[in-house]
DNA sequence: GTCTATAGTTAGATAGAC
DNA sequence: GTCTATCTAACTATAGAC
C-alpha cells in the first residue's frame, strides 16, 4: 500500500461488495472525466447505489480516487519486476514489453486515470513519482547500464529507454479510442494487443542492438 | 479550419487581444483538468478578465473548448507533412521525429489537451479521428509500405511505426510531470528535448532496419 | 447498514446598468 | 464593449428517519 486510504481493515461482505461496486464505478468514471470533472453522483448511478452509500463507503470524492490511484500503483508495481539483471536483455526487456501491453489490455482504464493524474501535474501521485518510482527507475537503468558495459546492447540512455516503453506500451490503452479510430476496428481485439506486442518487441529490440535468436 | 467554429472573421483590436487571452488561459485550465473538470471562472481569473466577458467572447464553455482544439488541430497538421514518398526513410522518420518533439516542447499544453479528449473517448474529435486522421494515416502508411516493398526498411506494420512514433514523442509533453519527478529534474531543458530526438531517432530508426549512414 | 431530504456551495449562463 | 448582480441547475457532503 503505498498510498494512505482510510480502508477498514476487516470488512463485512455487504461493505465488500458495496466497495467493489463503487471502485468499478469510479474507475470508469474518473477515466472518462478525471478527478474535478467526475461526479459523486454519477459514480453513485454508475454503481447503482443512491449517492449517500458513496459517502458513506468513502468519506469524500477525494477519498475514493486515493483508494482508486492506489490499487492502480498495487498493479504497476505487480508489473514492475519484470526487469532482473540476471536475465538476458532479449528476455527481460521482451518480458517486460508484453506484460505492459498486456495491461494495457487488461486494465485499460486503470492507465487511463494514471495518464490523466501525470498530465495534469499528478497533484495526488507526485510524491510517488518522485520517491517509488524514481527508485524504481534507478534500480532498473542500473540493470540496464550493466548490459550496455558488457556489450550486451548499444550504448543508448537506460532512463529514455525505459521512457519509449512506457509510452508505446501505455498508448494502446490511453489512445485506443484513436487508434481504433484510425484502423477502423469498432473494439481492439486480442489479436491486435499480441501484434502490437510483437511488432514493439521486436523494433525496440532491434533498435537496442540486442542480438534476438 | 478542421472544426466548426463561432469566431468573429474581422475581429477589433479589442476583441482580439481578449479573445487571445482568454484562449491561453483556457489552455492552460483545460490541460490542468479536461473539458468538464475546468470552469470559466478559473479560465476568467487566469486570463484576468471577469467571468462575463468569457461569455461574451465564446457563447458557451464547449464553444471555447472547440476554438481551443480547432488550434491545436491546425497545429498538428503543420508537422503532419513531414513524410513524404521521394525523400528516404531516414530523413523523413528522422525529421517527422523530431518535429514532434520539438511540438512537445513548444506545445506542450496542446499535446495534454489533444492527449485528455483521446483519453476520454474523443467526445469531440470523434469524427476529426475517423475522417482527416484516418485520411492522414492511410497516406502516410502506404508511403511507408512503398520503402519496405523497395526493401528501405523492415516489413514491419507502417500504422503500429506511427502509433510508436506518436506516443513516444507526445510522451515528452504528456508525461513531463512524471520525467522531471523520475529524472530529478525540476523543468525539462532544450538539452532533454535534443537528447530525446535524437535517442529516439536512433533506436526506432535501426529497429525499422534504416540504414543510416 | 440504507437512503431520503436537504444544507451549503459553486457551476454555467444571462440581464441590464454603465 | 465592459462587468456587477443574479438566475437556475448541479455540485459535495451530511443529518436523520428507517
Amino acid at each position: 500500500m503505498v498510498l494512505k486510504t482510510n480502508r477498514v481493515e476487516n470488512p463485512g461482505r455487504i461493505r465488500q461488495k458495496n466497495e467493489m461496486l463503487i471502485l468499478r464505478a469510479a474507475e470508469i468514471e474518473f477515466a472518462r472525466h478525471g478527478f474535478k470533472g467526475a461526479t459523486v453522483q454519477q459514480i453513485a448511478d454508475t454503481a447503482g447505489l443512491p449517492k449517500a452509500n458513496v459517502h458513506y463507503y468513502f468519506k469524500s470524492k477525494h477519498d475514493l480516487y486515493l483508494a482508486v490511484l492506489s490499487d492502480i500503483v498495487e498493479l504497476w508495481n505487480s508489473a514492475f519486476d519484470a526487469i532482473r539483471p540476471e536475465d538476458s536483455p532479449a528476455d527481460a526487456l521482451g518480458r517486460y514489453i508484453r506484460s505492459k501491453v498486456m495491461l494495457a489490455k487488461t486494465h485499460p482504464l486503470a492507465s487511463k486515470i494514471f495518464a490523466t493524474e501525470i498530465i495534469s501535474g499528478a497533484p495526488t501521485l507526485g510524491k510517488y513519482l518522485k520517491s517509488n518510482n524514481r527508485q524504481w527507475v534507478r534500480e532498473k537503468s542500473a540493470v540496464i547500464q550493466s548490459w550496455i558495459d558488457q556489450g550486451k546492447i548499444d550504448p543508448i540512455s537506460p532512463e529514455h529507454l525505459i521512457f519509449l516503453i512506457w509510452s508505446a506500451t501505455q498508448h494502446y490503452a490511453d489512445f485506443s479510442t484513436q487508434i481504433e479510430a484510425v484502423l477502423g476496428r469498432k473494439k481492439l481485439t486480442s489479436k491486435d494487443f499480441d501484434f502490437a506486442a510483437d511488432n514493439l518487441i521486436r523494433i525496440i529490440l532491434k533498435g537496442c542492438g540486442v542480438k534476438t535468436p
